[in-house]
DNA sequence: CCTCCACTCTC
DNA sequence: CCGTTTAGTGGAGG
């Protein structure tokens, strides 16, 4: 079963403020530019009428919804944060295992619970029901024998959507879709597939595994072989542990000097630390994240020879990797700052993890 | 086998 | 005109 809350981050603020409900709501990505500069996180369905959607330009969505008393809204992930854990916690009640994807996004398994799809189907109109009822919330459930036609399914209707696809129809359910319906499969790969004349998942069915492997490789290849047929063995698994942690940010102006940056990179070392801390997590690497004026994005990193939890270790080495890109004469538009290869600081991460980096 | 980095994807 | 965060793949080079 895959649970996708509807247009969340619109529905939370249409929860705290009914009065919402009726107009266009666009919750925004402000930048430090001013100016309306920045880009649209999500929109009611209200908005989506006039084609305001996720990534489109806030200046874009002012101008379609110009005299539409339409409402914009700066991201409060908190918030959002505070009602994903209250949904997430009652949806964990239903599942044999659990999987939280996003923030909006989970897997159940119910399959030792549920006798059959009819079974399953009865469980998601509770789940409907309890998220109505308790929180006040609308979401979109798909139902079948695997994650990614769950996936898929949960995509079919929505908002408020109920679709269960049973073995002997997920054939028919995929067949005529367009091959950008797939989960991974974005803008590139399917400009990629398109242009070898395959557009729907019944073309993409018809090339074999190997064509497959060398066009795109090799995780790739079998993935998208088995994915066409409907295929998926990933298990629902409960882990969540952290890879990484970023902050990236637009700088107020391009620039190109060192001194011009280092108050945004100290910002961004302290976030980054901060969330380190509070994970009581340790880092073995630090990277930086750059995103040239002509928004083409390059990143430098550095392995560390001990894990560590410092700020000083992310500020010099962040710096360092930064002055070493300044050299190249590059102009930046933004600037990122990450730290990667994180264990528990209590050493309780995963077991490979461990061996990895005790020795 | 490891490190670094570009690239893709998702929300 | 173009924001933020996380995860993964694969190639190059050591």
């Amino acid at each position: 079963m895959h649970v996708d809350l509807d247009y969340f981050y619109a529905q939370c603020e249409e929860l705290r403020n009914p009065s919402l409900k009726d107009r266009p709501v666009v919750i925004c990505v402000y930048s430090a530019r001013g100016n309306d500069s920045g880009a649209v996180s999500t929109s009611n369905y209200k908005a989506r009428e006039y084609g305001v959607k996720a990534g489109i330009p806030i200046r874009q969505a002012k101008q379609l919804l110009k005299d539409k008393d339409a409402v914009f809204l700066p991201v409060d992930e908190p918030y959002y944060t505070s009602v994903s854990d209250m949904v997430m916690s009652m949806l964990r009640r239903y599942a044999d295992v659990f999987e939280q994807v996003s923030i909006d996004e989970a897997f159940l398994d119910v399959s030792s619970r549920c006798r059959d799809m009819d079974h399953a189907y009865n469980l998601a109109k509770s789940i409907k029901h309890e998220l109505k009822n308790s929180i006040g919330l609308t979401c979109s459930i798909g139902i079948s024998v695997n994650k990614l036609v769950a996936k898929m399914a949960s995509d079919h209707r929505k908002p408020d959507g109920l679709t269960v696809v049973r073995d002997d129809d997920i054939i028919k359910f995929i067949s005529g879709m367009s091959v950008g319906k797939l989960l991974w499969v974005g803008r590139k790969t399917e400009e990629r597939l398109n242009k070898m004349g395959i557009h729907t998942i019944e073309d993409l069915a018809r090339i074999d595994a190997q064509r497959l492997i060398e066009v795109f490789g090799k995780k790739m290849g079998i993935y998208l072989y088995n994915a066409s047929r409907g295929i998926d063995d990933e298990p629902v698994r409960d882990d969540q542990s952290v890879k990484q942690i970023s902050r990236i940010t637009t700088l107020k102006k391009n620039a190109n000097a060192i001194d011009d940056i280092l108050e945004d990179l100290r910002m961004l070392c302290n976030d980054v630390h901060k969330r380190v801390m509070e994970s009581d997590l340790l880092f073995r690497s630090v990277g930086i994240i750059l995103v040239h004026d002509d928004l083409r994005i390059s990143s430098r990193s550095r392995s560390l020879k001990h894990l560590s939890n410092s700020l000083d270790d992310i500020l010099k080495n962040a710096r360092e990797l930064l002055e070493d890109a300044l050299h190249d004469g590059v102009i930046i538009r933004r600037l990122g700052v990450k730290v990667e290869g994180l264990m528990d600081i209590k050493g309780q991460d995963t077991l490979q993890r461990f061996m990895d980096t005790a020795s």
